[in-house]
DNA sequence: GAAATCTACGAAATCCCTTTCGGCAAGTTA
DNA sequence: TAACTTGCCGAAAGGGATTTCGTAGATTTC
């Protein structure tokens, strides 16, 4: 086995030195192509550092610099689902860079979530980002951090943190304007949980379109789970009740494919009798539904990069400025709400 | 604003030290419970290290101790439904230490993966946890490695390493030998991709529990994409052409709520006339289906929690021998196979 | 041929912390 | 009172890398 076996420690660039006959100050030189090195002997550096496959200690680097080349991803509740894109993107982002991520989920606790954090500062992290469950606020870690935050998906409770959340406003606006771009006019809203901020913003946007129209929800929102069952038993009392409603809004995909199972069972045909549109576009409900699911898609994936370029630009001591943002959301039509063939 | 904000380096020891007025040596000693300080001293130290909000640099403190307290979680695809309870698992049992974890998303890519590697060893992680996406075997990282390497899900292809992977073959012995339970004799399979090694030990455990019956398949098993549209196309086609069938073992829970679908659709009464049996117990699946899907769960969580054990006990020295090891699945009993009320 | 100028390299400081070991003062014993 | 503990503290080394600055030798210039 070579010489880089589990228990031998690794080797150091005095090792590499040593072997190349030159002293430490010349062998990181020539690693690190500074000048000042003669070309031969720059070779005999690299060979020797080749075959002791010598790796920099980024840790003895990062502090001389002061920097460490790594960044926080503080999460409250890595099942929800919402994370996952975000953590793509922002992973994404970062591992273009020289930077690596500490992933830290706080499963929603905050003392875990303290603990995290300590930990990170200890890390000396250059950043760190706060993705939350949820786009309600959620509480600041603080305005006295020695790195920059950013908080995505869910936002600070303090104006003065720079918070990236997805346009659910402007999400609940597009789906019903799509729907009346599709012809429909008679358009009910089934949705989540009312505490959530994302089920009133939604319903927010979708009145102002609707309004924009000189229109008006049929009957009232219907509020309560964000899951499949409610979507069929509220979609039933819906259909019961106003007949004629030509397309329903729904919450989340979820309540849509529930939904579609009662249309489904009512003998309602989607979309030519009926049109559903759902959001969040989680694919495994939204393409395999039949037909497939209309959605609002929030670009995680480009929140979670965004959110990783603003942590870059206040390590490189941009100022990045602060308060809520909203990161734009997209329209992806499948048949539930236009037939296609 | 405090002496901690942005721009502003962290305090460190020797900060701490001078507002106490003792030595560096003492600060240590202090902060870190050790013996030969005096209890008046210490206390002005505490004291000292609280103004400051003094947090101890990991990086110094691991270049002296010649371990970082780090470890790397190098995954292939995050997308995948499989990598997040790993993860979790994973990230749960280090957090509860005073282990952080590197998360890095290698995208399936082997160049990202090289480059990904090179950069936990060079951050000198005390272990690595490599998550495949399929439990087929991938690549090994070799053998030469200075840190301990432990494979979860996919299996490492050199039996030197140290694997965990679910017991496939368990699985589907444990669904058939349910469906036998449930009285069904007449029992069908249908699945994913038969180049998935996933698959093909599925039907291996079915055949084998089928065989100790005396019983064998009904049909060929029935192979293409793991998809809930395949899950609906083949269970119309299977009902069709044995309509005698009183049972089908599905591969995933996708494909068991296709199959669900098309029952459904045939006016076959699920579980009474026909049960189905799902793979993976996904819960946003399982749960919501009509009725709920009785499934298979990978404990994929507990998965990830050995994995860290494991390579915690690697770091401490412990051998944790090497080869493909298979973690006990678990059945989840719902609606699907009994009727319940 | 002496002085000025480069070139290539190395000694040493520095980053932040832990740990060993030596020293000083006070208290204890013979 | 001399000889010893004991308790408390600090000086200094060490860990791995970068960087500044000084210097020896080679080269150029007049």
């Amino acid at each position: 086995m070579t010489s880089n076996e589990i228990g031998s420690r690794a080797a150091t660039l005095s090792d590499v030195a040593r072997l190349a006959g030159v002293s430490i100050a010349t062998a990181s030189k020539a690693i690190n192509n500074r000048d000042d090195v003669a070309v031969a002997t720059r070779e005999r550096v690299l060979r020797a550092a080749d075959e002791l496959s010598f790796t920099p200690n980024a840790m003895a680097k990062g502090l001389l610099a002061g920097r460490t080349g790594t960044v926080g991803l503080l999460t409250s509740d890595l099942e929800g689902r919402f994370m996952i894109p975000i953590l793509m993107g922002a992973e994404d982002a970062f591992g273009a860079g020289q930077i690596n991520v500490f992933l830290c989920d706080a499963r929603g606790d905050a003392i875990r979530e303290q603990h995290h954090l300590k930990a990170l500062l200890s890390r000396r992290v250059d950043g760190i980002i706060v993705v939350g469950r949820a786009t309600d606020p959620r509480p600041s870690l603080g305005q006295d951090l020695p790195v920059p935050v950013v908080y995505a998906y869910a936002p600070s409770d303090d104006p003065r943190d720079l918070s990236l959340t997805p346009d659910n406003y402007a999400g609940g606006r597009l789906a019903v304007e799509h729907l009346l771009a599709c012809g429909r006019t008679r358009i009910a809203h089934i949705t989540g949980d009312p505490s959530y901020a994302a089920a009133q913003d939604r319903l927010a946007g979708a009145r102002a379109g609707l309004e924009a129209a000189g229109l008006s929800l049929v009957g009232d929102p219907m509020f309560s789970e964000w899951t499949e069952h409610w979507g069929r038993d509220a979609a039933a009392i819906l259909l019961q009740r106003h007949p004629d409603v030509d397309a329903i809004f729904c919450g989340s995909d979820q309540i849509a494919r529930g939904a579609l199972d009662t249309a489904r069972d009512l003998g309602r045909s989607v979309p030519d009798d009926l049109a559903v549109i759902g959001y969040d576009n989680w694919e495994v409900l939204s393409t395999n539904s039949r037909p497939e699911l209309t959605s609002i898609d929030a670009n995680l994936q480009v929140l979670g990069r965004l959110a990783a370029q603003r942590v870059f630009d206040a390590i490189d001591g941009v100022d990045i400025g602060s308060g809520e943002h909203h990161s734009p959301v997209r329209l992806v039509i499948r048949g539930s709400t236009i037939a296609r063939r």
